[in-house]
DNA sequence: TGTTTATTGTCTAGTTGTATAGATAAATAG
DNA sequence: CTATTTATCTATACAACTAGACAATAAACA
């Protein structure tokens, strides 16, 4: 039924965290649907041939993250974990694909600083150097953060985008603030790490974790690049959809 | 020079561990040369944010997995880290491949079974039914584990493959004794995943760790395939190559 | 040459995290 | 009411991390 269970101990990583990763991975794996109930701590514990506490500490960890939800009596049960759908088209918009999934989103200014045009990013944004805005940010989906970016824009083109995103929090407004009503998405390439250490603060993830990697242009209404951005995901929640025409 | 590096605390996963991951990726990765000096222990210790000493469990771990090598008074030197090359072609045979790389390999028998011809294994024997002989073994090059591998062979074509592997510790010689007395490599499928736990125990791995997978399937001269088998490669220390007429 | 400086090696000590063991309470289902 | 299951508690042992001091080695310098 379970694959074969084996701990590594003396490695520097915990026990209960070999075992929370463990579990986690059968059930984004699909071995445990959403609902299920989980073997009792004792059987739990018998078959890692670890002590019981120790299974807690890794069920602790898994309800933190939301993964896991414990009931006294009754039992461990898979929490409703249904990833979020992140669906890539011509008009993609963070805020109105997450709208129908989630109750409010946020977008958090991490930091900004002004680069020499220079390599992917000029080149993305059809530029022959000149300087871009470079604007960190991470979106949070009802509290949970979701994913961090990197977007660049011409600093020619938007020069108050920074400003604009502070108080918005928004992408579509900030441009909007610098004249440019509508865009598209040009293009979109999706690759899958490991997180690096900035993603594990960010997106609160554990190291090891992989995130799903978005690296987008977005156009103007006659086809001007105006922002390159690279998103992180984190993986466990959240899946990456392509609409129609395929885009890549 | 050195990438951001940040460490998560209280996340399961011990400093030291995370530190050494860093600096095992920098050197693997190519950021540091065979020979290379690192920073002291003050300046890692310093740029890391923790204690000296941690730097130094960090340190010690890499040095006995042979990554690093320290010199009192003098500093601590990238050690010479080349990788193994495992050549593919279409006379590929462990011992042989490796045998100008190191000075001695060795294959361990680790289990064997009797199974029931089906699926992938049945179709890559072109077996319809009858029963497999299934040998969990693992390879050392001068004493490192760098390889295990699950290999199926017709029952009813070898039936003493397992004590003739046994006592040569080589398929070749096993295959010999069953009357093969050469055998090519028709295909080879090769991935990259996560180390199991099983992996991890007999690859001396800790969790997170990579391994290559190459899913082989070797032939007789007369084209009958004779063995289907799946090597597991510390990816740290091993690197794939393919040879000529490319063979996928 | 001897001296200083930079570096790794070793030691003690205290705090927190991880894992074990065992006991008991509280909630649920039958 | 009873059996099952999660929740809490105490206690012990060891690993991990921090802090500080000093020894040993090697290279650079006067």
């Amino acid at each position: 039924m379970k694959s074969a269970r084996f701990i590594t101990r003396n490695s520097g990583v915990a026990i209960w965290r070999q075992i929370a990763d463990q579990i986690r991975g059968d059930i984004t794996a699909g071995k445990m649907p959403s609902g299920a109930r989980l073997p009792p701590e004792v059987t739990l514990a018998e078959r890692f041939a670890v002590n019981r506490h120790t299974i807690r500490s890794a069920i602790a960890a898994l309800t933190k993250e939301g993964v896991l939800r414990a009931e006294q009596g009754r039992g461990t049960f898979v929490a409703n974990s249904k990833k979020l759908t992140y669906r890539i088209g011509e008009r993609t918009r963070f805020s109105e694909i997450l709208a129908t999934q989630v109750r409010e989103t946020r977008g958090i200014l991490l930091g900004h600083r002004i680069e020499d045009a220079a390599g992917e990013v000029a080149a993305a944004l059809g530029m022959a150097g000149g300087q871009v805005i470079r604007i960190d940010s991470m979106h949070t989906a009802d509290g949970n953060p979701v994913s961090c970016a990197t977007a660049w824009f011409d600093a020619a083109r938007v020069p108050n985008v920074v400003e604009d995103y502070r108080v918005s929090g928004s992408i579509t407004a900030a441009l909007k603030a610098a004249g440019i009503d509508d865009y598209l998405r040009k293009s979109t390439i999706i690759a899958a790490r490991h997180a690096d250490a900035e993603d594990l603060r960010h997106l609160r993830l554990s190291p090891g974790a992989i995130v799903l990697v978005s690296t987008a242009i977005n156009v103007d209404m006659d086809g001007h690049p105006i922002e390159y951005a690279r998103s992180r995901f984190a993986a466990d929640r959240m899946e990456i959809a392509i609409d129609g025409k395929s885009m890549v």
